[in-house]
RNA sequence: GCACGGAUGUCGGAGCGGUUACGUCGGGGAUUGCAAAUCCUCUUACCUGGGUUCAAAUCCCAGUCCGUGCUCCA
C-alpha cells in the first residue's frame, strides 16, 4: 500500500511522490533559540522524527534539515535583559536543545544549519529580488511586496489577498514601521545601536526572519524539495513568505512538494503561552516524569491534531507504556541460549492456539504499517502496539517446551523492537530495560521499617489474624507503601 | 469579519460508505482471608435538520456550537 499524507496547500491526504526516486529532501523549520525548549517543540520534533523513521524504514534515503534560527528580536532582547553575549546565549539554548531532544528519542537529522551562517546567500536573495521588483528598500531596512505576486497569497491559509486587503482586523499596527503595505514583510532590517550586525549593501543590518530558511533550503536542496515541515502556527506569515521568495526568486514553483504541519498543544483546554503560566519546558518535565512516557503521551495522537496536555493524559500513558515495557522485558528474560525451534505457521484459522495468535500478530503488523502509511497515523499505530502487547503477552505465557519459548520470546522481542522501538521510538534500549533499577534512596530509608511490619503483617496473616493483618496494612499505606501479596510472599512500593 | 479545522459512549480519542478501535471510568466474574495488582467479560456512541444510497458516524447541502490563524510563536 502506497504512502499517502495530508498537504496543507492542497488539504487533502494525496500519494507521496518524491522528486528523485528513492530520496526525500525533508526541510522542518527549528526553534528559535533565545529559550529552553517547551512541550511545544516537543511535539513538533517528535512528529517529524516519526515521519523521518517511517520514510527510512519505508526504504527512503531521507536527507532531513533542520536549522537554528541564531539571530533575531528575541535572542538580542533577552541578551540586553541578561547581559549575557547573544553568542554565548544561543550556544547554551543549543546545547540543551541537543540535550532535550536525544532525551525523547529523536533521531537527529542530517544538517543542522545556522541562519548566521547564510547571510551572503541571504543577501544574494535580496537583491535579486529587489532587481526583479518584488522588493524595496525603505527607510529601516528591505521589504518584500506582497502585491507583486498576489496569485502567490493564501496558498497555505486558503485567505483571499482582498479579503486581506481590508486590513487584518486591525491588528498590523506596530508593524507598519516605514514600509508601502501592511502585507509587505521584512528581509532585512537595518540595525539599530549596539545590536549584532552584519555588512550588507543596505548598510549595517541583520536579516529578516522569513528569509533565512529561504535561504538555507535553497542551499541544501536547490528550487524545490519534497517535504516541508514545521508547527502549524508558522503556516502563516511564515511558509507564505517563504513561499513568496524562493519562488519569485527561483521561478520555481512549487517551492515544497508537501507541506506538513503538526498540531499544537493545549494544558488543561488552554492554549499553552507564557501570559497563562502554563508553559511547560522539557527541561522541567524531564523532572516529574519519565521523557519516554512523555514521547509516548504525544505519539499517541496524530500528529495533526490538536493535544491536550493533562495528568490523565499522563497517566493514561505512563499505564500503556509500561504495559509495553513490561512485555518487551519479560520477552527479553526469556531470550536465552540453547537451541530454538522454528515457530508454527502463522495462521489465524488455526486450531493450535500458537498458530493462530501468530497468525493474528502478523495481522496486527500489517496493520501497524497500514496505519503509518495513512499519513502517519501514530495514534492507529499505538493502538496495534497495544492489541499485540495482549497478545504477546498472552504468547509469552504459554506453556511451551524450551525450544519453542525460546522462540516465541525471540518474536515477541523482534516484533516489538520493528514497531514500538524502530518507529515509534517508545521502547528504551534492552540494557537499560533488564538493568537492575536503581535503588530510590527513599526506599532505603524505610526498608528496615516497612521489612519489620510486612514480617509482622505475616506472622498476623499466618494466625489468621485479619484485623491485625489489615491494621498493619493501614500503617503501611500512611507511610505512602502499598503492598502486593503474590505467591512467592509479599512485596511493596510507594504508592 | 475572513480563512482553516473540529463536534463520536463517563471521559480521552480512533475509524470516515457495510466489519471489535484502543485506553480510562462503571457493572459482572476469576484470583484473594479481604484488598491491591493481574486476567476474563458486559453495557453504552456517533451535534441538529434535510438529501444521496440496497446500506451513512462515514458522502452532499443547510444550520448550530467550539477551537485555531489572520501579530512574534513549534
Amino acid at each position: 500500500m502506497p504512502l499517502r499524507l495530508h498537504d496543507t496547500r492542497r488539504r487533502e491526504k494525496v500519494e507521496f511522490k518524491t522528486q528523485s526516486p528513492g530520496k526525500v529532501g525533508m526541510y522542518v523549520c527549528g526553534v528559535t533559540v533565545y529559550d529552553l525548549c517547551h512541550l511545544g517543540h516537543a511535539r513538533c520534533y517528535i512528529a517529524f522524527d516519526l515521519i523521518h523513521r517511517w520514510l527510512e524504514a519505508s526504504g527512503y534515503d531521507v536527507d532531513y534539515v533542520q536549522n537554528f534560527t541564531d539571530i533575531d528580536d528575541k535572542i538580542i532582547k533577552r541578551s540586553i535583559e541578561s547581559g549575557e553575549d547573544w553568542k554565548v546565549l544561543v550556544e547554551k539554548n543549543i546545547e540543551t536543545y541537543y540535550e532535550d531532544m536525544d532525551s525523547l528519542n529523536i533521531l537527529r537529522a542530517d544538517h543542522y544549519p545556522r541562519c548566521t551562517e547564510y547571510v551572503d546567500s541571504m543577501i544574494h536573495i535580496i537583491e535579486d529580488l529587489i532587481q526583479k521588483d518584488h522588493a524595496y528598500t525603505a527607510e529601516d531596512g528591505v521589504y518584500f511586496h506582497v502585491e507583486s505576486a498576489p496569485d502567490k497569497y493564501g496558498q497555505l491559509t486558503g485567505q483571499s489577498i482582498d479579503a486581506v486587503r481590508q486590513g487584518a482586523g486591525g491588528r498590523v499596527q506596530g508593524t507598519g514601521d516605514t514600509k508601502r503595505d501592511h502585507k509587505d514583510f521584512a528581509l532585512w532590517k537595518q540595525a539599530k545601536p549596539g545590536e549584532p550586525t552584519w555588512p550588507s549593501p543596505w548598510g549595517e543590518g541583520r536579516p529578516g526572519w522569513h528569509i533565512e530558511c529561504t535561504a538555507m533550503s535553497l542551499d541544501h536542496f536547490g528550487v524545490s524539495f519534497d517535504i516541508h515541515g514545521g508547527g502549524h502556527d508558522l503556516r502563516f506569515p511564515h511558509h507564505e513568505a517563504e513561499i513568496f521568495q524562493s519562488e519569485c526568486h527561483t521561478g520555481h514553483s512549487p517551492l515544497a512538494g508537501y507541506w506538513l504541519h503538526n498540531g499544537f498543544v493545549n494544558i488543561d483546554g488552554e492554549k499553552m503561552s507564557k501570559s497563562l503560566g502554563n508553559f511547560w519546558t522539557i527541561q522541567e518535565i524531564r523532572k516529574k516524569i519519565d521523557p519516554m512516557v512523555l514521547r509516548f503521551a504525544l505519539v499517541n495522537a496524530h500528529y495533526r491534531s490538536p493535544i491536550d496536555m493533562n495528568e490523565q493524559l499522563l497517566k493514561d500513558a505512563q499505564r500503556n507504556h509500561s504495559r509495553i515495557i513490561d512485555v518487551y522485558a519479560s520477552a527479553l528474560h526469556g531470550c536465552t541460549e540453547g537451541q530454538v525451534h522454528n515457530l508454527p505457521m502463522a495462521d489465524i484459522t488455526s486450531m493450535n492456539p500458537l498458530s493462530k495468535s501468530l497468525g493474528l500478530l502478523e495481522k496486527m503488523a500489517e496493520g501497524f504499517a497500514r496505519a503509518m502509511d495513512d499519513d502517519f497515523n501514530s495514534r492507529e499505530a499505538v493502538a496495534k502496539v497495544l492489541a499485540a502487547t495482549k497478545e504477546l503477552q498472552r504468547v509469552l505465557s504459554m506453556e511451551l517446551d524450551e525450544g519453542d519459548s525460546r522462540a516465541v520470546a525471540n518474536y515477541a522481542k523482534v516484533w516489538l523492537e520493528e514497531t514500538a522501538g524502530q518507529i515509534l521510538g517508545i521502547l528504551p534500549s534492552p540494557e537499560v530495560v533488564l538493568a537492575e533499577p536503581e535503588e530510590d534512596p527513599r526506599r532505603a530509608e524505610i526498608a528496615p521499617k516497612v521489612d519489620e511490619l510486612l514480617a509482622q503483617r505475616t506472622a498476623a496473616r499466618t494466625n489468621k489474624d485479619w484485623p491485625r493483618a489489615d491494621a498493619i496494612r493501614d500503617e503501611l499505606a500512611e507511610l505512602g507503601v502499598v503492598v502486593k501479596d503474590t505467591p512467592d510472599g509479599p512485596t511493596w512500593d510507594f504508592a
